[in-house]
DNA sequence: AATGAATGAGGCTTCATTCAT
DNA sequence: TATGAATGAAGCCTCATTCAT
């Protein structure tokens, strides 16, 4: 009925796949509960989609800019060891404002890993690549070796997705919002650790 | 085909099940797919299994079992750090080990979330509440608060989470060897600021 | 792509017609098709004809205009077996130069046949009956009954399917050239038979 | 609801599909109606047959089958001659005794030569082949030149399609039996030149 | 007990057509 | 006039499950 372009009508539909996908997971995500999310008929989600999998394939496209954005968004600091804290804490809050979106990512890079194999990296790899190049371009810290930036891009991805994952499993906002602070410190010590004794080498 | 108690037939399904699901998925993870990786007759599985339901239930059981007997083999250690450290190595190597078995894991959790929301909860939660009781019998340690307890085995829970999804997305096993290192790092240097400064407050 | 006076714009859809149905089958010749191989909008198909049973309808027409061209454009010659050979060639050569053809107007035989009975004959009964009119004309051969008019057309019409059949079926062309000589030759040998002993019984 | 084996029930589906395919063309076929025709669920259907391709394959194979068992049906004659006549009408009263027969095998040519192009031959093809056969086998008979026997199977070929053509387009019964009649005597005025003059070439 | 046969429900996709601009 | 947008109907296929042997 509305009659809005395509490419406009595309939006609604990716979010009300993110919608269904994260209440009934990837394959649970029908088009037909995804069109009735839409308040479109069938029809018209394969007139902006010729395939499921495309539209799938843009709620990926969709995540993934998302986590880059987010990562983006958290302009260097001071330091890198700030610079690190604070993109952890963004992407914690990122999924605890959205548990829907955490649960969408997530299914995805499920859906991604069994589909294409090396697309799975795409939405895990674009935060990570994302973040390295946050944390390389933090001024007043000397220019560190790749290997450091890979490691630290490294910790916060896996503290981040840990978090996520307890986060989903209990689903407990308070206990959430304790946790936040424990994954903060838990990267807090080991960046005090790594980042003393790796600068060591000078340039 | 004939002639095998129920009870070892299950067994059969599960381990079918369990490949069936790393491969393509819980959803992907037809009645039908299962007999055949189990080579049996479609039928013979509704025949142990009354319901779909019922079988993955089952193989959510094996799940958790398995998590609870490899944080069980753990037997505490020297002091708690040890055996904290510890946990989380053998959580990562039973990652490592076997791709199927993490893959499985993950979308038995999600499953678990949609389905009986409170039963999300058992796979992870009861890997959890078994890593509490083996680092709250630390002997050479003095008791700890319980919430020190709690927090550790969440920091546990959280970086072998974080990890195995790092190695499922890559899928890169020399990669895994190394950020299994920098996982145990991560948890260490917390634990020596985190085991230092609370016990400062005595009983 | 505007401004082109609707007849045209027509005759455009039907050649993309015929190529459709010559390639797709007439139910694989599906709008959507049709428009794309026309270079035109689906809308615009749709502008033309209000259904796709009008198009297909002129398709029909097209090609029995065609068949009764060819038929009209084997003037009389110097006698009625002269003439018949003519035709029969006229007719197979017609369907050597174009397999499209060939194919669309079986492909429209069998259409009409279950869409409206009678529509069926024409394109077939058009032909035949142009190729009545012809051999009724020739000039310096006595005229013949009717029943031998009929025998005849039927003949030629006959071996003309029959040849195309063929054609269509091995789809090689120096085979098909070759059996455009047996056929002719089949045609003389029964000619030779017909046209003696009939004409012996005079009005 | 009948329990009979597979492999049985097939039989009933092709049965069915012929019945549909005569009346609704190949694409009108679906495998609603083809359930339907056979009385069965449509799941019954694929229960049987994976695929409607599987289906359609199979009444392919039927439709040739049947060809060869009429030619094979007319086992060798007197002479060359009349084993061709004879070839030639027991095809055309298989035809006039099932018009369903015809108008499916026509429309399974089309169909096969759409899909896969070498196949269209196998029912035509495989009907040709045989009538060599039993041509060559002709006791009485000098053996003639391969070319020789290609030329009469050429010819009956194609005047029974061409009859069958007709046959279809006209459907009038009473028709068709003068036109079988015609369509003999073309077939004899050209075997008596065609075998008189070939073997004046003697080995 | 064990399993081939059978099936209703629902999955994705495509079609011809109409609507609104 | 010309055409993107929209859609109900129908296509093929697969699923979990039950039935009958």
């Amino acid at each position: 009925m509305p009659r809005i372009p395509a490419a406009e009508r595309r939006g609604v539909f990716i979010e009300a796949a993110v919608k269904v996908i994260a209440t009934r997971g990837i394959d649970g995500a029908t088009t037909r509960r995804i069109a009735e999310q839409a308040q479109a008929p069938l029809a018209t989600l394969h007139y902006c989609y010729r395939t499921k999998e495309d539209l799938i394939a843009d709620v990926y496209d969709f995540t993934a800019r998302r986590f880059r954005d987010v990562v983006r968004g958290s302009a260097p600091h001071a330091d890198r060891a700030t610079t690190a804290r604070r993109l952890l804490r963004r992407l914690m809050e990122c999924y605890l404002e959205s548990a829907d979106f955490a649960t969408t990512a997530l299914e995805l890079t499920g859906w991604a890993r069994r589909r294409h194999e090396d697309r799975s990296i795409r939405v895990y790899d674009g935060a990570v690549e994302a973040m390295r190049t946050v944390l390389r371009g933090t001024a007043s810290s000397p220019p560190a070796e790749a290997e450091t930036i890979d490691e630290i891009a490294y910790a916060i991805a896996t503290l981040a997705a840990g978090f996520a994952l307890n986060w989903l499993a209990y689903a407990d906002q308070s206990t959430a919002v304790k946790q936040m602070e424990i994954t903060t410190s838990i990267l807090d010590s080991w960046l005090a650790d790594r980042l003393v004794s790796v600068p060591a080498a000078p340039g």
